[in-house]
DNA sequence: GTTTATTATGCAATTAATTGCATATGGTCT
DNA sequence: AGACCATATGCAATTAATTGCATAATAAAC
């Protein structure tokens, strides 16, 4: 499980409450790794317990307490030894094409009106992902330097996406002529 | 949960034994499906317990009995109506992507050396789905257009592998030539 | 002759993820 | 005034996946 590890990545920058992990997550591991509060929040717990980080309660007016959590020197040693250890290959389990496999018991037009909906969704992402890709090339040497592997991350996404899109231009080409 | 909705498209082609699913996933969904043995026997008794499939027992000499498992009315009732639900975007975890965010804690070697393993897999994945393409286009047109759909889960297969070396290519240049 | 691979199945324990519910405040929108 | 979104946490139940163990035959390799 890399979850943990994943938490532990985020936190070694910068210590945070369960909540603002959850929206690091989205904004910098979130085309990658996605995870929900409930994940977080447990996982911390269980993180806490073993003494991979520790807490400190954060008092607020108005605003419910925030639980803010901080890499412990355990926490960052089995960091470390994640981080050196070879990871497995990702498990890809994606049911869109396991539909498509079974399409032969459907109509043509549900297949591309599902296909077109999930367009959308990497249309949209890709957009993004090139937005934060014209902001890095705005950055000084200094910056870019510091940025330089977030950056490959997202290289990583906007590749992805946009061989997903020209596969979709295929399927939507064969979906439509066999029609 | 769709693992139960990969075992009913391939046993709704041709029934079969657990064994014979776990071969079928590797050899026609495992591109894009993982399950393990243990998942897959241990669903088919789930849906055989739910109806969706029935069993009939093979007894043979010499090797273990195998049950025989093939859809039901309800399975291909639920199978229909699965396939004609919208499916949620595929949902991604990559911890090779968490470890490069992380890199700055590590050697740009180790990194280096982790990217080049996996590129091996993804080398040979390729080389496997282009062999494939290649028997594919010396089908005759009632071959090819037959297996149309699952050629175009190949071609995700494809595409998405030369994209990912595309991107290995430019993080091997990047974290080559910043040593 | 011994090891290894393939065929063929499964249980049990643990770990992880999902789903649904629950609370409480402050601000913005209509 | 009422609806909804963002902040900020969490429990409990269920479902799913992983890990480890276990059996037992045949056939081929060395």
């Amino acid at each position: 499980m890399s979850l943990k590890h994943a938490i532990m990545v985020l936190l070694e920058t910068e210590a945070g409450s369960g909540y603002d992990l959850l929206k690091r997550f989205k904004q910098r591991l979130g085309f990658f790794w996605q995870a929900s509060h409930q994940q977080i929040y447990q996982q911390l717990k269980v993180m806490h317990q073993g003494g991979l980080i520790d807490c400190t309660l954060e008092v607020q007016q108005g605003k419910p307490d925030r639980k803010i959590y901080a890499m412990t020197s355990d926490g960052h040693t089995e960091l470390l030894a994640w981080l050196n250890k070879a990871c497995k290959p990702q498990k890809i389990n994606d049911s869109l094409l396991v539909k498509l496999y079974g399409g032969h018991l459907l109509d043509n037009a549900v297949l591309l009106a599902e296909i077109k909906q999930h367009r959308e969704q990497h249309d949209k992402a890709l957009l993004i992902m090139l937005e934060i890709e014209q902001q890095y090339k705005t950055l000084d040497s200094r910056g870019r330097k510091d940025l330089a592997l977030p950056f490959l991350t997202l290289r990583r996404g906007i590749l992805g996406e946009q061989a997903w899109l020209a596969w979709a231009d295929e399927v939507e080409t064969f979906l439509s002529c066999s029609e």
